[in-house]
RNA sequence: GCGCCAGUAGCUCAGCUGGAUAGAGCGUCGGCCUCCGGAGCCGAAGGUCGUGGGUUCGAAUCCCGCCUGGCGCACCA
């Protein structure tokens, strides 16, 4: 093409216009050219047009509309192809590879092991859960990963805890300590203490009862987890950083690299080289004991994570933990390994309200001041709760909505789309057919012409896609969204024409089992179930 | 005071990385309906995208100021 300008292949946006009438395809070309070419969009985009060569049956029509864009309308049969392109990949319909293979480390929950996960823990369950899904369904080889504050302060308030309740159970009333844990929770682990240590029937032994506790609290947040149907491939234990000296030795590492000074018996990092507004103690003086602040085993850890081999490294947490995000990519670039300044990446995510009866749930019977992640998937289901904490972005605060979360109503999000899957499963149950079994050979899908069923075939060739955007944003949302529309087209299909019975009877059954297999696909993905009927 | 996030229909929220007349669900209003599978279907009204500037062919989207709300600003994690 001669148009006084060149244009490299890559420069050339195609993007779907959300009004039908703008075409299946359309590029804003003209307009982009039109300046350095010094000619109206308009003409820019007439000229295109008039130069285009396309292979044959592709396009049906093509139209320079608006200030200049240039629309494509495709050929039907391009529509009737991507059904069996849908059945032909079956359950790997959607998966791409952009991750090529390669390693990433997704660490999500990461919570303390002192009490029972919350429901923020459970939002970024779910959230973190579906990202790794989301990365292995585009190629990347994913590792889920728990991270254990056991090493704390925080741990140590726990036994004392645990040993100030176990001193009430022998009948004395003792405080609990200060920043102690007051939860239901506390007690009946001292309870368990007691059955199990006779020979310490007073709890004397803190390191006991440290470890005691601990272990209870993991395997109850394992049960937790395992109620949401999460798993993790690896949990990591602050206190191995120690174990094996890796503290230490980033500490060393850090010194070595000239971005450290002491100051009031304190060793600080200075982080204001980097940007920080203030430099960060790393350890603490002698009269507050001396040992490392958090910082700097997180840093200790994700030097780990990086000589483990992931180049990449994505940290799943609440936003009231994002001021962590600065310091521990300062620690990292501090060290001067050549880490990316921007390891790890974040996905921060709001906090979680949860609404009943017009009111807030706030209590927890166990748990005291919080409401538990399993109080919530006992009262609404996992479905429900997975899906309902991926509906909405991270970065908006989240209403949980447990009345509608329980109602077996269109209203209520997750039924309408497992629903849509329940339905297209029911008119294979009703044929006495296999939907997975569903072959496209001998089925002229192309003699379907209803703007449903056009409608159903444009929405089926854009989940790949749509997986692959949801992947790179790191945005779970987007699928739910895209669930709920393509449920939408089916509903009002299955309303609006029968399957069973009429001359497009064959042609139907495979475009049902395509939508049926891509709501299940994206469903799987999430991890929430795609009944067949409910 | 500083930093991060948010502010879009009455409500809950999308808006695909700057595109065309800003969308969906619920709610409201007006009509149908009982069908492979259930309170289902169709249509309508409803908006100064917090606000004031700026950038350009074009801004809810990018930049700056301001307002409101949430979360942070430890030798806690």
């Amino acid at each position: 093409m001669r148009l006084g300008a060149s244009v490299s292949a890559a420069a050339v946006e195609l993007e779907r216009p959300r009004d039908p009438a703008h075409g299946d395809v359309a590029t804003n070309l003209a307009l982009t050219l039109a300046k350095s070419l010094t000619q109206k969009p308009r003409a820019v985009a007439e000229r295109l047009v008039a130069a285009l060569e396309l292979p044959q049956g592709l396009v049906r029509e093509i139209a320079v509309a608006g200030p200049g864009f240039i629309n494509f309308f495709l050929a039907e049969e391009q529509f009737a192809s991507v059904v069996a392109a849908v059945l032909a990949a079956g359950a790997r319909y959607g998966r791409s590879d952009a991750g090529a293979g390669k390693p990433v480390n997704v660490e999500f929950v990461s919570a303390n092991p002192t009490g029972p996960l919350h429901v923020g823990h459970g939002r970024q369950a779910a959230l973190g859960d579906a990202i790794a899904a989301l990365l292995e369904w585009t190629g990347w080889q994913v590792t889920r990963e728990f991270y254990y504050n056991d090493g704390g302060v925080q741990i140590v308030n726990l036994a004392r805890s645990v040993q100030a309740r176990i001193q009430e159970l022998r009948g004395r009333t003792v405080p609990l300590p200060e920043g102690g844990y007051h939860g239901e929770y506390i007690r009946e682990i001292g309870e368990r203490y007691l059955a199990r240590h006779l020979e310490d029937p007073e709890g004397a032994d803190l390191e006991a009862v440290r470890r005691f506790a601990v272990r209870e609290l993991r395997e109850e947040q394992d049960r937790d987890l395992q109620a949401l149907g999460v798993t993790f491939d690896v949990y990591f234990l602050e206190s191995s950083l120690y174990a094996s000296s890796k503290v230490e030795k980033t500490l060393r590492q850090l010194v070595a690299a000239g971005h450290t000074y002491e100051k009031d018996g304190a060793v600080w990092l200075k982080t204001t080289d980097f940007g920080d507004d203030k430099d960060r103690v790393m350890r603490k003086r002698a009269e507050k004991g001396g040992d490392y602040t958090y910082f700097l085993p997180d840093v200790a850890y994700h030097v780990d994570k990086w000589e483990r081999g992931f180049s990449r490294a994505i940290n799943v947490q609440g936003a009231d933990h994002h001021s962590t995000v600065t310091r521990v990519r300062i620690g990292l670039q501090a060290l001067d390994m050549g880490i990316p300044t921007a390891y790890p990446e974040y996905v921060l995510h709001q906090m979680v309200t949860v609404m009943k009866g017009g009111e807030e749930m706030k209590i927890s019977k166990r748990a005291g001041s919080y409401l538990t992640v399993r109080e919530l998937v006992d009262e609404v289901g996992r479905d429900a709760v997975r899906y309902f904490f991926l509906m909405r972005r991270g970065d908006s605060h989240l209403v949980f909505d447990v009345d509608l979360a329980k109602s077996q109503t269109e209203e209520n999000p997750v039924f309408y789309v497992q629903m849509a899957h329940a339905r297209m499963s029911g008119i294979f149950r009703v044929a006495s057919r296999a939907p997975d079994a569903v072959v496209p050979q001998g089925a002229d899908v192309g003699m379907l012409h209803q703007p449903e069923e056009l409608e159903l075939m444009k929405e089926l060739a854009e989940f790949p896609a749509m997986v692959a955007g949801a992947a790179q944003a790191l945005e779970p949302h987007r699928l739910t969204g895209y669930l709920e529309g393509l449920a939408r087209i089916t509903h009002a299909w299955y309303h609006k024409y029968r399957v069973l019975g009429e001359p497009e009877e064959t042609a139907r059954l495979v475009l049902a089992a395509a939508v049926r297999r891509v709501l299940g696909n994206g469903l799987g993905l999430l991890g929430i179930s795609a009944p067949d009927r409910m």
